[in-house]
DNA sequence: AAACAATTAAAACACTTGTTTCAATGGAAA
DNA sequence: TTTCCATTGAAACAAGTGTTTTAATTGTTT
């Protein structure tokens, strides 16, 4: 009796109670979501209109997540996520290596995933795209609520560029690498549009942008 | 009776009747607009808010613009006028000096103007930084309304890069140009924040990360 | 079969939105 | 003084906003 009463209660506990169909609606809203906060930004969309796109009741947004905000910081959420563990496997690789990394490999790990995931998500890797790419240019607070998901990364590669550049400032660099951002956000925002860097969304296309971004921003970096 | 009446049509034509009041309420919402639009974006600001600290009747804004979104307009035209003029004034001083021009010199002129405007302005320096920064970053069809007011000045800017660099294709200094523009942009949004290029906001700072900044972007530019 | 709790549906709530209407105002022209 | 017209004030309009509430609906466990 007492283990069973345990175990059922440890059951209760680990959320036993999931059906199929509540991770798909919670998914399916953010998916959605983040196609309208990419497209309109997060004042310009509305939650009506996501629920009609993603064919669920109004109720169930604020059931799964609470608020709109909270919704847009679930979606930074998970897009962090995955871009930030692409970048600290990339640098593992590196790492792996024994050989000191340079500059350009820094940088390399910082700003090919973001890129590559574009072709690898199929019809969300263009939308993942202009989601990350939006997230900068929102107004306080929303810019915040995306921003701190990226903020103990961004110290991360500020350690190891220090370490290969020692001649110069934490600031310094510090400024560099936000300009360094502002780049990839950019190439980011404009992915599939015309007199670009990345128009076909190929990967013969992404890993030539990659090359030319590192090279571009790499040079700025050093002196 | 000829001549009266002519000349009665032409005063009107040149619209006699401004009165000073008028002209202030217009140059009030533009102002208080620019920075709401500034601060929270173009679906962040409501005319509401924006006529409470203009102190303006709401019927003002349609009488003197139409609507929410040709108000965007007219601010962003009014910036870009002023800057772009500032570009131009400074490229004319180099083509004065017959000297050809370097990388490093039309760079100059293309950053240095919206970041000495910074100083020069007073309080709206800051704010109007601000406002060109959150135009580059707004949801179709707002931010194409403000690209537009700067394209032709761009192409001006890519001719004279092209001259300079014939090596390289129109296509590559386009998006390296764009990149450019990634960099000037971000600088404006993060000034007076802390960690950025400009912090205090005086003209010695600006004048020191014009240089900064030229420099960044002349190394990807040139390789 | 009955009780349970997680999830969904439909409606209402309390405001806010951009825009329009129309009468009042006030200064210049006749 | 009267006419005229650009400008403003106050109110209304129609639609849309995020959020909450309450009742139905599920599939699971007892």
């Amino acid at each position: 009796m007492g283990y069973n009463h345990k175990y059922l209660l440890f059951k209760r506990l680990i959320k036993t109670k999931v059906n199929v169909a509540a991770t798909d609606t919670k998914e399916q809203i953010l998916n959605i979501a983040e196609k309208l906060f990419a497209e309109k930004g997060f004042a310009g969309t509305t939650l009506r209109g996501a629920i009609r796109e993603a064919e669920v009741n109004i109720a169930a947004v604020h059931y799964h997540f609470g608020s709109k905000e909270k919704l847009f910081s679930a979606v930074a959420r998970r897009a962090a996520k995955q871009i930030i563990q692409a970048q600290q496997q990339q640098l593992a690789n590196y790492e792996n290596r024994k050989q000191p990394m340079s500059v350009e490999n820094i940088l390399e790990a910082f700003i090919a995933p973001p890129l590559q995931m574009i072709p690898q998500m199929g019809e969300m890797g263009v939308i993942r795209a202009q989601f990350m790419g939006r997230c900068r240019g929102e107004p306080f607070p929303v810019q915040q609520l995306a921003e701190k998901e990226f903020n103990e990364n961004h110290q991360r590669f500020l350690d190891l560029l220090q370490r290969v550049l020692p001649n110069q400032t934490r600031s310094e660099l510090q400024w560099k690498l936000d300009l360094a951002v502002a780049v990839l956000i950019r190439v980011l925002t404009q992915v599939g549009k015309p007199n670009t860097l990345i128009q076909k969304n190929s990967s013969e296309e992404v890993e030539a942008a990659i090359k030319r971004l590192v090279n571009f921003v790499a040079q700025g970096m050093k002196t």
